[in-house]
RNA sequence: GGUGAUGUAGCUCAGCUGGUUAGAGCGGCGGAUUCAUAACCCGCAGGUCGGUGGUUCAAGUCCACCCAUCACCA
């Protein structure tokens, strides 16, 4: 082995206004299982991370809640903290991005890009809520999209035709926080210069992330560089721009530093040193780990704003893709909306930390967690062939020589081919091809089970001339079983553990796999890992759709109308007479209604949910005194009412039967 | 709409720079066994490698177009 390597390595910083899903835990195994692999190579790696404190979302939640943010951020932050100590994930510190080391780092960094002229002002136009007097994100708008005239869209993109365009550029916009139509305010802002650093990015990306991820770049750099904006208007929850008034920086400014403030904050509380990490001459090692869907703030922003305030960038950016369950988007009315501490609740962390390292490749592909495939694979690689190998062999250790290993094995081939293996494994833990160094880890245990089987030590304790042969059959199988732990301790740290207490032995180190252990006592063999059981996964989604229900009641509770308001919607009973797929739209349905006294056309966009010719005759319930809205098909009188997520579940109202078209629903 | 990724046996996934009968694990089926949390061991199962067209002596593996899913568009 090498000389020893300092390694920094990063998951992204949680946002602080909810709880932790199964989701993040992808990202927290993929980079617990790199760190605690480096350090069982005998590397120094530091893992740090932090809560994702600043910005609108967490100062509006706060104030829903009527707490402070800070109050809000450290509640959070302490939920956070608790999910990581159940999955063992190994972080040296967490901290969150509302720290004095943050602010003091955010302050000097912004100063060198100051001083290094990277940023500059420009006056811009944005929506501003009166009523709450404050700018509002593009996210905090909605309204009719321009384009394609769909309604109630985010003021960014479109969902339907997915236009981008600015909030003010909606038709009808209207603030999320009052409601209220937002007026159009001019702020001068500080914009960080991102094409200073164009030819610096060119050449640094291809080097420093994966291929695919370098060709989606390309499109980036094609498309220009764009200067950013990072600051925003007060009232915003977040650090005050030094040298400004009332403006605070962006939390895409502050995040990123995170990575560096948790790694001050521990650098203080012990002997490690910044500048040897992030000095510009540092040749310690620094992986940030990310979801796909912030590769743009870690590829350009982040590496343009160290190299600009004179530190040096990252050795990799490592990206996953999303998690899906049972192959669909998680759903919290599907119940497959898991958060991590309910997951913990009900099943072993290790088990799913094994599924998921088990399927992350290299690229950033999405990655399914399929129920039925989770209780099969954990049961049989983990219960069936890995536990198992312990579980068969220790009875004879104690019953055929008093729970002692023997001093030799019986030969030392199989031993040896297991301890050969280990360094093509490591490369491929090296590699984050975890799901590679799983499948040949996995080979290995079944070889193991392969050669208790032809031993048969069963039967060979029962005969006098080969019973003496048992105790080192047993031993050399419970060889192969430490080997297994070592290399998938990265993996499944928990399970590890209590192998180690099982075999009365300090924690594995990798070099571990090259020494077998002999003429060492070890103790009775308890279960290491239950199976999972169908019922705990019904429990837990169970459980999992109950939380979402209790957070709409309460959510119901907070928006309550008074009858005359409710009265002001006219529900009309109405009848189809003509449905129909509507040209060039993928999501709607042309329908016409018949009102008893009038007939209407609408448009719905249910087109995932029913076909046209279901709907033909069947009766509805409609909003009689919507406001017509023009629609790039035509104008759309009124809407039917429907119930359910989206997509193919959407469930249309209906009525007993007696009633007729044109009767009003009160 | 633009761009990128993905689409391989019932399920989850491997298949490097194109080349013998396309692989693994799980499930399923048959057999063997009883040391072990009914675990383990042996054998079998034949999927037009999303579709169409093309390049090539040869394509899952390269090119074009199309379809589906996911993502990004700061």
């Amino acid at each position: 082995m090498g000389q020893q390597r300092d390694i920094l390595v990063t998951s992204a910083l949680p946002y602080a206004n909810a709880p932790l899903h199964i989701g993040h835990i992808v990202e927290y195994t993929q980079t617990d299982v790199f760190a605690r692999f480096q350090r069982m190579r005998g590397n120094r790696c530091i893992y740090v991370c932090a809560s994702d404190a600043h910005g609108t979302p967490t100062m509006l939640r706060a104030e829903a809640a009527g707490v402070s943010p800070e109050e809000l951020v450290a509640e959070v932050a302490a939920g956070h903290q608790a999910v990581f100590d159940r999955f063992r994930i190994s972080v040296d510190n967490y901290l969150t991005t509302h720290s004095p080391e943050n602010q003091e780092l955010t302050a000097s960094i912004y100063g060198r890009l100051v001083d290094g002229g990277h940023i500059h002002r420009k006056t811009i136009k944005q929506a501003y809520d009166e009523e709450k007097a404050m700018f509002l994100p593009d996210r905090y708008v909605r309204g009719t999209c321009p384009v394609c005239h769909t309604p109630d869209q985010y003021g960014d993109s479109c969902e339907n035709c997915s236009a981008t365009y600015t909030p003010m550029e909606l038709e009808d916009p209207v603030s999320v926080v009052s409601g209220t139509t937002p007026a159009v305010r001019e702020s001068e802002h500080l914009f960080f210069k991102l094409g200073n650093f164009e030819e610096e990015l060119r050449d640094w990306v291809p080097r420093h992330v994966d291929a695919a991820l370098a060709r989606k770049l390309d499109e980036w750099f094609e498309a220009g560089l764009r200067d950013w904006d990072i600051s925003r208007d007060s009232p915003y929850f977040g650090f005050e721009i030094p040298g400004e008034t009332g403006k605070y920086f962006y939390v895409w400014f502050d995040a990123p530093i995170g990575y560096m403030a948790s790694f001050l904050n521990l650098c203080r509380r012990s002997d490690l040193d910044f500048d040897e990490f992030w000095g510009v001459d540092s040749s310690a090692e620094i992986y940030h780990v990310i979801g796909k869907d912030i590769v743009y703030f870690h590829t350009l922003f982040w590496p343009s704003v160290l190299s600009g305030a004179g530190y040096r960038k990252p050795s990799g950016i490592i990206v996953h893709g999303f998690l899906t369950v049972d192959g669909q988007k998680m759903s919290k009315s599907r119940g497959t909306f898991i958060n991590a501490s309910t997951y913990a609740d009900h099943l072993e962390p290790d088990c799913l930390r094994y599924y998921f390292a088990a399927k992350l490749g290299v690229g950033a592909d999405d990655l399914d967690l399929n129920m039925d495939d989770f209780i099969a694979r954990v049961n049989s690689d983990l219960v069936g062939k890995l536990v198992n190998i312990g579980s068969r062999c220790a009875g004879f250790v104690h019953r055929q020589n008093e729970g002692r290993l023997t001093e030799e094995l019986p030969g030392p081939e199989l031993f040896e081919e297991f301890a050969a293996a280990s360094e093509e494994i490591a490369s491929e833990y090296e590699a984050r091809n975890y799901a590679k160094a799983i499948r040949r880890i996995m080979a290995l245990a079944d070889k193991a089970n392969q050669y208790i089987d032809e031993e048969k030590p069963w039967l060979k304790a029962k005969d006098p001339e080969q019973a003496a042969t048992v105790p080192g059959i047993a031993t050399l199988g419970l060889n192969l079983f430490r080997t297994l732990m070592v290399y998938l301790r990265p993996v499944i740290p928990g399970i590890a553990e209590r192998a180690e207490a099982f075999l009365d032995i300090e924690p594995l180190m990798w070099t571990d796999a090259q020494t077998p252990l002999l003429g060492h006592r070890i103790n009775r063999f308890k279960a290491i890992l239950e199976r999972v059981e169908q019922k705990e996964i019904d429990a837990m989604i169970a459980k999992s759709g109950e939380a979402t229900n209790s957070e709409k009641a309460q959510r119901d509770e907070s928006e309550q109308i008074d009858f005359e308001t409710f009265s002001k919607i006219d529900l009309r009973v109405a009848k189809v007479l003509e449905a129909s797929y509507v040209e060039g739209a993928d999501k709607l349905l042309k329908l016409r209604l018949d009102l008893g006294d009038d007939t209407r056309e609408i448009f719905s966009g249910i087109r995932a949910a029913y076909k046209p010719e279901d709907l033909e005759g069947r009766m509805v319930i409609t909003v009689d005194n919507l406001k017509p809205r023009k629609m790039r098909f035509g104008v759309s009188e009124g809407m039917v009412l429907a119930s359910g997520p989206g997509g193919e579940e959407i469930f249309l109202l209906s009525v007993d039967s007696g009633a007729t078209p044109g009767m009003k629903v009160t």
